[in-house]
DNA sequence: GTCTATACTTTGATAGAC
DNA sequence: GTCTATCAAAGTATAGAC
């Protein structure tokens, strides 16, 4: 019976390195590599590439989910937290090489709407989007749906345009949150 | 000397392609299938796919650059033809197969920055921040690379949702837009 | 008995030769 | 315009280390 330890450092170095370079990018050779382990054990865990890149899919849409469970936590204000969140996407999008939203990125290299990497993204960024109008329907917006949505196409704009404009787009993002929920609110 | 017609024969059907299935997608041998010519042909033309991938990408830009100048011929007022641009890319972002936009779906697969393709694909994101920039400054806006900046983030939200929500994001979009932009014009 | 390491097969790609 | 070289990838099997 396998470790399960194995199947979260096999993970943790796919994660890093999909983030980087693209799931296409990298093979499961260089996966193995950089992981320190046999062909086996990666195939014991994960029984295809596609298997593994679901699992890379769902560890970055839990740590959407957690960004979101934290913000919560940490601010105390609805409006505020909205714009906190456009701030924490701010930092992930101006990161260094960074290649914007991990989500996004996938899908765009796995087009066919058949595919399970295809299937999972947008299964999860359906679910962000809930996520968001969850966070929304708290304020004191007239139309919260609307207030989420708008907030979910400002984050998409900076995941888009941050890794090539840099910190000022991230610097502007914020601000457009603010005006947004300060229209929105009242 | 090769004919330039085959040349346009070859890039129109790779773009086809290229545009519903991406980039990595699509062999070369495919290419010549469906256009109907030999590699030969192709190899004259095109030296390499790279060189391929990066036609494409002109071509994309080339498109969107035709519709800013549609959009500035056919539109009177300056407010207006942002709005309009909004519209335009609504349209597009939700044809039935879209993968949003062809630039930023081809950086996601080309992540290495020093790649031609990658290159290409930042450069004419670049001019197209420009080109927006351009339209606004012709608004009364009161600081029009602002108002630029907030539509070019509201149209990559909706190159980036409408293929996954549909129609009603495009309408959203559009409304987003017009509220920006009235906001900003006073 | 679980993991590492490696060799092998198949497939599909770019690219070039004839 | 077909045919071939080359290469890299996924996936499988096998041999051996602790």
């Amino acid at each position: 019976m396998p470790t399960p330890d194995a199947r979260e450092r096999i993970l943790g170095t796919a994660t890093r390195l999909f983030d980087r370079h693209g799931v296409h990018a990298v093979g499961l050779q260089r996966i193995i590599d950089e992981c320190d382990c046999g062909k086996n054990l990666l195939y014991t865990h994960f029984a295809s590439k596609d298997d593994l890149v679901v699992a890379y899919l769902r560890r970055c849409a839990a740590g959407w989910d957690a960004l979101v469970a934290g913000v919560r936590a940490a601010s105390p204000s609805p409006e505020g937290r909205l714009v906190e969140l456009v701030r924490e996407a701010g930092v992930r999008a101006t990161e260094p090489g960074s290649r914007g939203c991990a989500l996004r990125a996938t899908l765009a290299e796995f087009p066919e709407p058949r595919h399970p990497a295809h299937r999972v993204a947008v299964e999860y960024l359906v679910r962000a989007r809930a996520r968001l109008r969850e966070l929304a329907a708290e304020t004191s917006a007239a139309d919260p749906d609307r207030l989420a949505d708008r907030i979910m196409t400002i984050i998409d704009g900076l995941y888009a345009n941050g890794p090539i404009f840099g910190d000022d787009t991230a610097k502007a993002a914020v601000a457009f949150a603010e005006d947004v929920v300060r229209a929105e609110s009242r």
